[in-house]
DNA sequence: CACGACAAGTAAACCGTTTAACCAACATAA
DNA sequence: TTATGTTGGTTAAACGGTTTACTTGTCGTG
């Protein structure tokens, strides 16, 4: 069965398919009301569906936007079991949907290129998740498309940065735990690189120790995977080797998870043998018991955020912008840190 | 700057388009060793991307699948903080990748067709989660692509399913708990529709009940949205009325979270006090505390035959197959559920 | 009244690939 | 020898839109 196209619509509504594209198009001033009522009458009498890729190939624009999502290294799967990334869709979808646009999801290899995927789908934005190596951005800087990062602090102007103060955050978080009497905190963490996330989370630890005249100890830095996997290891550890820690700040809530368990095998009790405090506040940390005290981000009005800055650049209501955004976050407190005396 | 094209490609190598467009799709027997390597030469020396756009237009072949993954009710946002979704999408995007097929996700609003965006698309395959109203189905059909239904007991001879046996599951959990010396037996589950996993799920319970000489209670049917808030309302109203009953089972994972923190708010412990089981075991299961005891299907293992099938028809390696694929499941003990005297 | 400005619409080129149809040259079989 | 494939290639017409440049007709204005 053949396709129904633009010229059947014209054909049926006695116009030139110029006219009909421009209706499609919503360009204001192109016809009058009376032939955009006989074009609308033919679309709907035809049940007229535009092919996107015929659209996309004449114009150069996809209505795509493609979101990347880092993966695991070893297989290939997306972090989405992390609910820290399906929060964030949640939120870019929606938006995004309601404004015409579709999401194209994928991982990157590691050491290769989105560039070959924008420029073969003619993306109209995209979102960048995760952190990467160098050339990673070099690459994307190539292709003329608004680009939002999510994670990274990198310092470069052909991207826009939606995020939250990580170090203060760190901060914060170390605070809160020197103020409820902790003076023996370790930090579970992930690698900790430069102009990371991570980075900062642990820059903001290491300002609040030093604010308080608490000694920095390198011994209690625990550096591995940002997963589950690798806080109940440091958990385990930390409750065979470091039975002195009276709290722990993990730099992110699955790791914090992934601690409290740990410690628990290990046999300490969260809060009563010892405080842990998370950071990003996942959906899940209310369900989670005991309920996670954590430094919290609105996740999905960062994906909001994310989409609307796109949906403005494209419709024009914006002009690029290669600044930060930075979205406000806060201490919640929960039952995972407990005040010593 | 203008776009390398095939024209770019077949002049530099001194061929035609068409040679280059042969060697693209790995057409055998048209291209001589010779001229193979002229073109792979200069694809790599030009860096060609190829066009999707345009490949589509004139190929009616995409390389993109549409995942339709069901979004709440109220806000139109995809329920993938739901992590029975995010853990099925990992697998299938990891696979389709792989394959070089891309993954648009979407939700679909009530009342709406999918049909739209498979052919604005061009979608060479889908995957369908999620219940949805007959009209949508009867649309589907239309479209002649292969579709895996995830959810849907729909019995229609156009769509792949791809299940585990839930009234099995169903069974198998009720049965687990009567062998554990439980006979008052609460379900907890989502609205009990027609040809819905969740009906199979109400149904096996029945069975084990009925086989158990055991009376079925329709007040204890807790039946509400498939998710965690209703699970917790009906743990608290069960901690609070229903105080005869000795274990519940939750028709999903999530709904037994709910449950448990809903007994724990009307002051019953879970194990000691009442024992839960779930069903799905999502990797949370094994995270959240205590770890709950559930029925085992592998989700990840799910979304892989859904790519699989999808790619095996579309490589033209396996017929349209309109069947349904069994995968295996099990009873997961971990630790709430407890023998009752 | 002549002029330009504007509104409404059209014709046709173009976007980058695929692919059906065709062709030449050479090998093979009858 | 002639018909018959096969191999390796080409040409050019789609595919279904968008958009530039152009044509009309109408109106306001000096």
């Amino acid at each position: 069965m053949k396709r129904t196209t633009i010229k059947d619509v014209a054909e049926k509504a006695g116009v030139s398919t110029a006219a009909v594209s421009y209706v499609l198009n919503g360009r204001e001033g192109k016809v009058s009301e009376e032939t955009l009522a006989k074009i609308h009458k033919a679309i709907e009498e035809l049940n007229y569906i535009p092919d996107f890729s015929a659209r996309s190939l004449a114009s150069k624009r996809s209505s795509l936007i493609g979101v990347v999502i880092p993966q695991t290294e070893n297989d290939k799967r997306l972090l989405l079991e992390n609910p820290f990334y399906s929060d964030l869709i949640c939120g870019i979808e929606a938006e995004l949907r309601q404004h015409g646009y579709h999401v194209l999801i994928s991982g990157v290899e590691k050491g290769q290129s989105y560039l070959d995927l924008t420029m073969q789908r003619n993306l109209d934005g995209a979102v960048i998740m995760g952190i990467y190596q160098e050339s990673f951005y070099e690459e994307l800087k190539k292709v003329d498309i608004p680009i939002v990062l999510i994670d990274s602090y990198i310092n470069d102007d052909s991207f826009k940065k939606i995020r939250i103060d990580d170090e203060l955050g760190g901060y914060l978080a170390t605070k809160h735990l020197i103020e409820q009497g902790h003076t023996n905190i370790g930090l579970v963490t992930g690698m900790i690189r430069k102009d990371g996330v991570v980075e900062k989370r642990y820059l903001g630890y290491k300002k609040a120790l030093s604010e308080a005249n608490l000694f920095y100890d390198h011994d209690l830095v625990f550096e591995g995977q940002v997963s589950y996997e690798y806080g109940l290891e440091a958990g385990i550890e930390i409750a065979e080797r470091h039975k002195h820690l009276t709290a722990v700040f993990a730099t992110s809530d699955m790791m914090a998870y992934g601690v409290i368990n740990g410690l628990r095998q290990g046999g300490l009790q969260v809060p009563d043998d010892i405080s842990v405090m998370g950071f990003d506040d996942i959906s899940l940390s209310d369900i989670f018991y005991p309920k996670l005290t954590t430094v919290h981000q609105d996740i999905k009005a960062r994906g909001l955020a994310a989409a609307r800055y796109l949906i403005d650049v494209l419709d024009g209501k914006q002009n690029l912008d290669s600044g930060v955004t930075l979205l406000p976050i806060s201490i919640k407190e929960r039952d995972t840190v407990r005040r010593i005396k």
